[in-house]
DNA sequence: TCGTCTTACACTTTTGAAAGGA
DNA sequence: ATCCTTTCAAAAGTGTAAGACG
């Protein structure tokens, strides 16, 4: 059976080249487009390219009802959760295509932190309040017509209505586990059937940044409750003239007072008519009022399927939302009506579905997105693209720079996102466009850096914090990661440095995004005017892709190190930010020294930027339409997992940085404490990748974000460097690579076997201590599963191509699926992967964490 | 006292089984 | 006997308010 662990990020593990057939394209896309030319891209993806070849292949996603997502991010996405569960609104609507209709695909949900913080909704806006609270078992939601042929997916519209969000760190129905009042990225990956049998291979992250949400168990926003009951059919009862409104419930209210008060005065006069249900309904609704429905609420009426244009009609058009305001106008101005964004949504899916080159989400975001333009005409696609794809070979098939529709994101974010302020803050030269969440920094874009930046995120992300797993990625690195992967890789730390450099200023880019997002009041600020500028930059980690770094599956040695750790990812969202990130400190233990270092500077938020930045590495379709995602790939992850992984990082600012009200508790003390962690461990470079692009020069990085990214806008970023003395001390336990090797260690890895135990790896606990924000809870970790068929060629495949990693713009979040040697590769998924606990009639959820469902 | 979370409530939509008809 | 449509009840999904908890 195959397992499939679910890393936090889905981490496609490389594919081999050879392998490239289908998945080719993913686009990478923010990370080609942004900044790297095509031209510079193609050489680079050109061998995957070959392979995977054809233009169909590209595989494309686009958030159906974007635009309700649209106005829902501008005022903050909030999504409750409870005990028992509670469905997304909105929910996420996607339709694929670019799908080889004869073969069969997953789809998978999940749903990764954006940064390491813990927000608070204070003065009408959402600030950073603490540090995140240790991350939980990974889960995933496997859409339930998985496994389907993609003439399937791509003949209608996808849904994940039916995933469930949960806060019961213990539920046992297997949903998706959040942490109240965190901030979070759905990704959608796409995998071929067969990879996840086969280890996985052609894989691709998507990622909307306009689907950011923060957690909350009550709604704090009147403006989205608002927008909920308007736009959510199950909620028509509290609309206006609902029977459920306010005025039925105080009239309610008032005749069961009345009633109760006639009752004790006189119970034998009580009449069963009088109950107070009777009332209320008939006598209380007006028959003017009624009349007025039909005009007042048609668009709630119409159901989900009307609601985006519906919504984005009544709410937006009609009733501007405050918060958002600002937000709608710089970056969503006219376009964004939401009628005329439905129009342009539907068409831009019907191209889409066409198959046409052009990438639809992007097209129509960008519209209603002022767009920055991004400096290099790749970026633009790329900053589309919220997805990353874990296959390498996308590169090819991206569709040339100035065929890539200009970058859409970046002007959305940018502006609109209080985060912009930081990027103001930010020197002028490199500074992220203000508003641009979606932007990258220009410092992340730098090419030097950016190289090494994929690399870094990559491990990062799909290195699970805690664990080793980061030595997967250092297979990517040739020399490094054959070994253990654990050894060091010297020329790979300077790459690192470069990396992590780039791919700092990248998270701080990125974070700003994310709070560009937000329109609360933080936000406005913000705006660059140039949404061009920066933003784009970030994106532009094309190359990293490069699937270059494809590892050679022969490398048996290499496997080892191939695999991810545990899907270290932890819960905190930053990768880089964390110290509390696990996945730092495995970076940090491979690279070095000086990515510790580099980690630990870094703020929080950047590594929450980090993760948005797409993976260069992997660039997977592009097709993602959302701006603003920067969708780190994962390519890391995949190595690791084989499977896929995909990081989708995006770099999705749709929350404003919320503004730090109060500092972290929890000092980020993985960067202080990731040098330890580096130093101990002798990590190859590959290692490094992942936490060396982002550690990089600590100094250097801190200069950078503090100077280029001192968002004032992220709070947490701010809070994380404010924090910096709350860091925790961080002994980082070394980890020794003959650890992290036992962890890849496909039998201990094995999800079924030590996974569960594993979900809190014991390195974990190590970098736990490290990490002081996390501290306080234990960072989850994943279990890594290794297949050891897998790790050879993640090494191979992470060592030649180049970039090993990306930053994710979730670190550590990789989807890991684990093949079992015994797996049938035959059967569904839906009866493979079935959970007695976290079967679902409505839909199957894994267990990434360590227990494993398979 | 405050912030957060849980629970119950009333309403609506969705779902699936049963009944009826062609 | 099979298939399709309609009906109905149960289940599930909503936000709200009150209360509990730390």
């Amino acid at each position: 059976m195959l397992g499939v662990e679910m890393c936090p990020s889905l981490a496609l593990g490389p594919q081999r080249r050879s392998d490239c057939c289908y998945r080719d394209l993913v686009l990478c896309g923010p990370s080609l487009a942004d900044e790297a030319p095509a031209h510079v891209l193609a050489p680079r993806l050109s061998p995957d390219a070959e392979t995977a070849g054809t233009p169909q292949n590209r595989v494309r996603m686009e958030l159906e009802n974007a635009a309700l997502w649209k106005q829902f991010s501008t005022v903050g996405t909030e999504m409750i959760v409870t005990k028992k569960g509670r469905r997304m609104f909105p929910q996420l609507r996607v339709k694929l295509s670019g799908l080889n209709p004869s073969l069969r695909y997953i789809l998978l949900l999940d749903i990764v932190p954006v940064d390491s913080s813990r927000y608070r909704f204070q003065d009408s806006s959402w600030q950073v309040f603490g540090g995140a609270e240790a991350r939980l078992p990974d889960r995933v939601f496997i859409h339930p017509d998985s496994p389907a042929t993609g003439e399937h997916w791509q003949n209608r519209t996808i849904s994940f209505h039916r995933a469930k969000l949960t806060n019961n760190t213990l539920d046992a129905q297997g949903y998706i586990i959040l942490h109240s009042l965190h901030r979070y990225q759905p990704r959608v990956h796409v995998i071929e059937a067969r990879d996840v049998l086969m280890c996985g291979r052609a894989q691709h992250s998507f990622s909307f940044p306009e689907t950011q949400f923060i957690t909350v168990t009550a709604y704090q926003n009147s403006k989205i409750t608002e927008l909920k009951i308007n736009s959510n059919p199950f909620a028509k009862g509290f609309r206006e003239y609902g029977m459920n409104c306010k005025k039925q419930r105080d009239a309610r209210l008032k005749r069961k007072i009345t009633s109760s008060q006639e009752e004790s005065l006189d119970i034998e006069s009580c009449d069963p008519c009088d109950s107070t249900e009777l009332l209320p309904q008939s006598v209380e609704i007006p028959s003017s009022a009624l009349s007025m429905i039909n005009t007042a609420l048609p668009l709630t009426d119409s159901g989900f399927h009307t609601e985006v244009p519906s919504l984005p009609d009544q709410t937006i058009s009609d009733q501007p939302l405050m918060l958002g305001q600002d937000f709608l106008s710089s970056e969503i101005p006219s376009s964004m009506e939401s009628q005329q964004q439905t129009a342009s949504e539907n068409n831009v899916n019907n191209t889409l579905m066409d198959g046409s080159g052009q990438m639809m989400g992007l097209s129509g975001y960008s519209s209603a997105f002022p767009t920055p333009q991004l400096s290099s005409s790749l970026s633009q696609s790329s900053s589309i693209y919220s997805v990353v794809s874990s296959t390498q070979s996308s590169d090819l098939e991206l569709p040339p720079s100035s065929t890539i529709p200009s970058p859409t994101y970046s002007s959305m974010p940018p502006s609109d996102y209080p985060g912009v302020n930081t990027s103001t803050t930010m020197p002028s030269s490199t500074t992220s466009p203000p508003g641009s969440s979606y932007p990258i920094s220009p410092y992340l874009l730098p090419s030097s850096s950016y190289y090494a930046l994929l690399p870094t995120d990559q491990s990062q992300d799909n290195l699970s914090l805690h664990t080793p797993t980061n030595p997967p990625f250092q297979s990517i690195c040739p020399s490094s990661c054959q070994g253990s992967g654990l050894t060091i890789d010297p020329g790979r730390n300077q790459v690192d440095d470069g990396r992590l450099g780039s791919s700092n200023a990248m998270t701080p880019a990125i974070q700003n995004p994310t709070q560009t997002a937000f329109p609360f009041p933080p936000v406005q600020s913000s705006n660059d005017p140039d949404p061009s500028s920066p933003p784009c930059r970030s994106l532009s980690f094309p190359p990293v892709l490069q699937c270059n770094p494809i590892p050679t599956p022969s490398d048996p040695n290499s496997t080892p190190a191939a695999f991810p750790f545990p899907p270290a990812a932890q819960s905190t969202p930053n990768s880089m930010m964390t110290a509390s990130n696990p996945n730092p400190t495995l970076s940090l233990s491979t690279s070095g020294p000086a990515q510790t270092p580099a980690t630990g500077s870094f703020p929080v938020s950047q590594s929450s930027s980090i993760p948005t930045v797409p993976n260069p590495v992997y660039p997977t379709t592009g097709s993602f339409p959302f701006p603003s995602t920067n969708v780190s790939l994962q390519g890391l992850v995949q190595s690791v997992s084989n499977a896929l992984h995909t990081s989708a990082a995006y770099s999705v600012p749709l929350f404003p940085a919320p503004k730090h009200t109060a500092p972290a508790p929890l000092p980020n003390p993985a960067h202080t404490s990731y040098p330890h962690l580096l130093q101990s461990l002798t990590l190859p470079s590959s290692s490094s990748i992942h936490s060396i692009p982002a550690i990089p020069n600590t100094i250097q990085i801190q200069s950078v974000f503090t100077q280029s990214f001192p968002n004032p806008s992220f709070p947490h970023i701010p809070a994380q460097t404010a924090n910096p003395a709350q860091i925790p001390s961080q002994s980082f336990p070394p980890i020794h690579s003959s650890q992290l090797l036992s962890q890849f260690n496909p039998a201990s890895t094995h999800p079924q076997c030590p996974s569960s135990s594993n979900a809190y790896p014991a390195v974990a606990r190590s970098e736990i201590g490290s990490f002081s924000q996390l501290n306080s809870a234990a960072p989850y970790l994943p279990d890594v599963v290794l297949h050891p068929s897998l790790l050879p060629s993640l090494d191979s495949s992470l060592s030649s191509s180049a970039p090993p990693s990306l930053y994710n713009p979730f670190p550590s979040y990789s989807l890991r699926l684990c093949q079992d040697p015994r797996s049938s590769l035959h059967l569904p998924l839906r009866h493979i992967y079935t959970q007695p606990q976290h079967a679902h009639a409505q839909g199957s959820y894994f267990d990434l964490g360590a227990r494993a469902v398979f």
